[in-house]
Parts: C-alpha cells; sequence; structure tokens
DNA sequence: TTTGATATGTAAAACGTTTTACCAGAGGCG
DNA sequence: CGCCTCTGGTAAAACGTTTTACATATCAAA
C-alpha cells in the first residue's frame, strides 16, 4: 500500500515560494491582485505537485458540501425501479453540471425515526434534498416545511402543507386517458390506482373520473381496485376486477408496470388484449415500448421533470428564489394495448 | 428563510460548563476518564441545545470522509436499469448499515478524462469507490491498481491487470446453460452476448462453447450475435440470427434484457416461444417472471454480490485486507421459455 | 519632501472537530 | 514528609481551506 502524501496548500507555497494566501487567490481567482508573474509560478507548482483542494477543508470553512441528497422511498429494491432510475439519472446529469455531486438515502422507518433526514441537514452532509416517491404518510416531510432548508418534492406534492414540489399533471393524465378511451367508444371502463396515499394517484383517478362523468358515465367503487405500484400488483387487480366485472372493456392503470402486470393478468384469464380489453398505462417508461402489445400510455415526462427539479434546488440553495411549485403538462403515447370495443 | 444558528461543541461546552475536550470525550466514548456526573451534565446540554457534530470538521480532522462512490457507466440512463439498480439497492443497504453514505458518480469521458474518479480521492470526496458496469476499455481503471486505493469491481474484472473484484462465475453459467439445453435435445443453438469487451460476457460465452463442444456441437461464428445488453440489441440480434440460420431452435442471452427483446423479435417474426424456438437469459431479474412466457434464466446472486462488494470494500478501507477476489456460483432458474426443441 | 493612493503581498483568524500533552488534587506508601 | 500514581479534567495544536485586516513598495500629486 503506497500512501501517497496528501499535499496541501501549504506545500504548494513552500514551492512556489508565495504565501498561502497568495495561492488561495490565485486559485480562486479573487480579485485579480496578484501579478501575472506570481501568479504563473503558482500555479507551475500546482501543476508539478499535482495538487488538489482538500474539499473537506473547503466545506468547513464555506459551510457547504457540495451535495444534494436523493431520498427514495424504501420499496423491495428501492433503486432496481425504472420510473426513480430515470429520476435519479435526470438528477445526476443536471447536479454534476453545476458541480454538484449526489448522495443517495432511502428513507426507511429507521432512517426516519432517528432523525437522519433532519441530520442530513444538521451535520451539515447535504446543502438540499429531492424527495422522490413520497406519500400522504409520509408526514415527517412537515419538518422541512418552511423551515428554511432547500428541499424539493419531486413529481408529488402534499395537499396538508406547503412544500416546494416540481410535478406532472396528473390530473389532466386522468383526463386524457379517460378521454382516449371514450372517444374509442368504451363506456365501462376500470381504474387500477397505486396507492390511496399518493396524491398525484388520487388526482389521476379524479381527472379519470371527470372525464368519464363528462360523457355521463360512472366509475362505481367496484371498478376501482389498488395496484399497489407493482407488476404483481396489477396482474392480481385485473384478475379481480375481471371477475366482479366481466363486462369491462377497458382498464387504465396508474403507472405501466401495473398496466403491463395487468396484460399479464388478463391474458392468464384468457382475455385478449386488446380485443377484449384495452389496457392503458402512465409514465412512458422505456419498457412500454416492448411489452406484447406495446403499451398506449399516458406520457409523463419524468427525466425534464427531474432536470426542474434539480434545477429549482439550485436555486433555493443559492437563495434566489424561495419558494417552488411547478406543474409540467402531459401526453398520451398511441401503441397497440388499446383499440375500439368489440361490437357487443 | 429562518436560518437556524448553527449551533458546535464549543456552545456544548458553554452550555455545560465543561471544557470542549471534555465534551469531546464524553460524545466519542474515549477512555471513560470522565466521571459520570460531568458526562450527565454535557449529555443533557447536548440534548437541550440539539448538537450534532459537523462531519465537514470530523473528516477533516480524521482525514476520511464517510462516503463510498458508485461509479456507474454512461448508458442511455444510466440508473433506469434494473441491474445497475439491485446493486446500487444492496450496497447502499449495506453502506448504511455500517455507518457509510453513498455518492453516486457515471463514468463519462469527460468525467474519466478531467480526472474526476482520481479526484475523488485526491480531494477527499469518499474513502473508496465500487465500479459497476466495466469493460475491458476501461483502461482508467488501471490507475487504480495497486495505488493504495480502496477500489473493487463489481461483478467483472479485467484480464489485463489485477485489480481488486468480486464476481459471478460467468463461465460456469454458460456451461450451465449450454448443459441445459443439451439436455432438452438441443443441438443446434445461438448465442446473443452483451458486449466483446466485457470479460464476463466472453466467459459466459466460453462457457457455453466449452459445454456445447464437450456433446460435440459446434458454435460457429455465424450462430453468435452482438446484443447491446439491450432490449433492441436482443430483438434484433433475434431476427439476424434467424434469418441466417432459420434452423436454430434455441438462444442463450447474455441478460434478461436481451432475451426478452429476443422474445419479442422471435415472435414479430413468427416464431413461438418456446415451442418452435427456445430463449434462456441471464441474470433473473425480476422482470424476468413477468415476460410471456417467463423466463427461464440463469440465476446470479446480484443483490448478494453487492453486498459483498460493498463489504469488501469496507475491508479494504480499514485496511483489513490487502487485495480482494472473490468468485461467486451461480445456479438456473426453470421458468416456461425453453423446452424440448419440436421434432424435426 | 510630504501625502496619499495604488499595487502586491502576507500574517492571522476562523470554520468545528479530535487528539496530545499537560496539570491539579487525592490517595497510598515508605 | 517526600514521592509516586491515579483520577478527572483542560489548553492548545492540528486537520486544510478562505477571508480579513494589515504591511510594504512604488508612484503621482501637492
Amino acid at each position: 500500500m503506497a500512501k501517497r502524501k496528501t499535499i496541501s496548500i501549504k506545500d504548494v507555497a513552500r514551492e512556489s515560494g508565495a504565501s498561502l494566501t497568495t495561492v488561495s487567490l490565485v486559485l480562486n481567482d479573487r480579485d485579480h491582485r496578484i501579478s501575472p508573474a506570481t501568479r504563473e509560478r503558482v500555479l507551475k507548482a500546482v501543476d508539478r505537485l499535482g495538487y488538489r483542494p482538500n474539499r473537506l477543508a473547503q466545506g468547513l470553512q464555506s459551510q457547504k458540501s457540495g451535495l444534494i441528497a436523493i431520498l427514495v422511498p424504501q420499496l423491495r429494491h428501492a433503486f432496481a425501479d425504472a420510473y426513480f432510475g430515470e429520476l435519479i439519472s435526470a438528477i445526476h446529469d443536471h447536479a454534476s453540471e453545476v458541480g454538484y455531486k449526489i448522495l443517495l438515502e432511502v428513507a426507511r422507518p429507521e432512517f426516519i425515526k432517528s432523525n437522519q433526514h433532519q441530520e442530513l441537514f444538521d451535520r451539515h452532509f447535504v446543502d438540499g434534498i429531492l424527495c422522490c416517491g413520497v406519500t400522504n404518510k409520509d408526514v415527517y416531510l412537515k419538518e422541512f416545511a418552511g423551515a428554511g432548508r432547500a428541499v424539493v418534492v419531486v413529481n408529488n406534492y402534499l395537499p396538508s402543507f406547503k412544500l416546494n414540489h416540481v410535478c406532472c399533471d396528473y390530473k389532466a393524465a386522468g383526463r386524457m386517458a379517460g378521454e382516449y378511451l371514450l372517444d374509442l367508444g368504451h363506456r365501462r371502463m376500470g381504474l387500477i390506482h397505486g396507492a390511496q396515499e399518493v396524491q398525484t394517484s388520487l388526482d389521476l383517478q379524479h381527472g379519470f373520473e371527470e372525464a368519464l362523468r363528462d360523457a355521463g358515465v360512472k366509475l362505481p367503487a367496484s371498478l376501482v381496485e389498488d395496484g399497489l405500484y407493482t407488476e404483481e400488483g396489477g396482474e392480481a387487480a385485473a384478475k379481480r376486477m375481471m371477475k366482479r366485472n366481466p363486462g369491462v372493456t377497458a382498464i387504465l392503470a396508474g403507472n405501466d408496470k401495473m398496466a403491463i402486470g395487468a396484460i399479464t393478468g388478463l391474458k392468464d384469464a384468457g382475455f385478449r388484449v386488446p380485443e377484449d380489453v384495452s389496457v392503458v398505462g402512465c409514465d412512458d417508461m422505456h419498457q412500454a415500448g416492448y411489452c406484447d402489445p406495446p403499451l398506449t400510455t399516458v406520457h409523463t415526462p419524468i427525466y425534464e421533470l427531474g432536470k426542474r427539479a434539480c434545477e429549482r434546488l439550485m436555486d433555493l440553495i443559492k437563495g434566489r428564489v424561495d419558494i417552488v411549485e411547478e406543474i409540467h403538462p402531459v401526453n398520451m403515447t398511441i401503441r397497440k394495448s388499446a383499440s375500439p370495443p368489440k361490437p357487443a
């Protein structure tokens, strides 16, 4: 183990015959008080020694860590998920563009209970936090509200208290899917939502109901199932629904995973998709183009959203804005999993 | 923005009437030189003030950052991938168990070119790095070799120089899949590999060839296609292969994504799976159980592997070991995408 | 020649910890 | 009494930066 001696700004000062302060001034290009000659000497020395500033020291001095945290919920395997993956990818891309690095955190119960989400700030681990996959049950988020902490909720929001957020318009998504299916001629439709405690899931349902109601169509409780946001859940939900309501001709799922699960379940129960039952998803993940049949789904601009959330978080950190509230539009991606209902 | 004053150990000292040193000693439980009485006083003060040590200061003092980086390659959207997701998930779980936090980094060309991978160490960003998804072309890894830096390659290794690694036995995987298909009665089989520059991909191929050769079966170059580790690639590769070799009855794919793509491609070209062509994948990702037909695949213990890699990295950081070289066994998960070939 | 500005540079403080080295008092022992 | 060893505690140095406030030399103007 060749222990390479860590070299500090002091070494550079000695090597270049300048003072500590001078080196720092040169490196940070503060005021250009330093003459080109010494400047040159210092830079040469930096190069020769391969000096790199210690960011722990920098952070201590500046009271900035240069990191932001991404907080994701504890799912089966939190990161093995295309939706969060896309979000994280977007955030990372933008953060590193502006010189920030990102820390990954999973909001498990112990994590929250031991107040580690607060400690991320208190202990100067990070300068800001992006919260993904939050639900209405995440009451701990309240502790972030208005406390002068740089926190942004990504693709959701909390109805019970004000929190910075950047979100897609899920009500419009539900409405859009509803109108699309109505246009195809469907009159008996079901919904598989992700979770009653997720606000965007409720919004989707409300939008869907609204579209149906405007066309004089009802969405009774018996046609609403919980699909848990998973393939398995979607599969089971679809089977339950078809058992209780064999006459259903179309299903809207709250995300693509449940939609794909639903397709599996429908096929398994002897229904053809889309000939017997149409299925519409929501998200438009990469995978949606590669199932059988390729999924018709509401496209939510997840990547773009992650990027925006990151940008706005930076604004909060730099003090350029005080609150963040953004809603982004969505649109439909038509593939092959939805068609007109078969003539009765 | 209510700026909450950051409170330091000095405040605790004043509040408790003890010295700075005493407070530190109490908090770190170094020698129990402190009397229970003062100990109590200090702890009370800590509680009253809600003091939390600043980890930048701690890091500066200890020369440890308490962070490890996960380095992933730049794919389409690096994190939106079940394989890397699983790995990251495992690493995060174990790291946080031992008090470490994780930093995400994508190894883009600019990142490497500007030497940021080295700077992660030089600038004291992290104490160690886990490299995922590396290829034989990642020559920059050489700079990590033997330099006394805590680096572990996860689920791969480099043939051209020694680097710490924890890896699955892909040669055995190839052999196992080959033997399984041979046992089913297949004699004309193709391979869709991920990339010629990935060592484990080559190992898989060698194992597969070996099994076939042992049974007197050849794997000519015309039956080997590149599937780019993606669904699209797998689909295209399967189509190319069947066009050139309509007599093929089974295909082994280097990962599940390509296998699923291949199934899509085969169906599209009019083949039934597995009746006309059997498909075997590799990885056993969650998704493998939810395609049509459910995928028969070689199970590589990815989660376990990520955890082990993290454990061994800790060993390196703490100086408990000097080198790491682990190979983990694999096994088959039988589902429905492979069956005996139809009688000719 | 003095005065004052300007240009270039530096010493020292500060950020918040941990660790090292030292100190005072108490008790034991010859 | 003189010496030594504990016990409980603290002052100060160190980690590596940035920033503030001061110092010196030069030069122009009065």
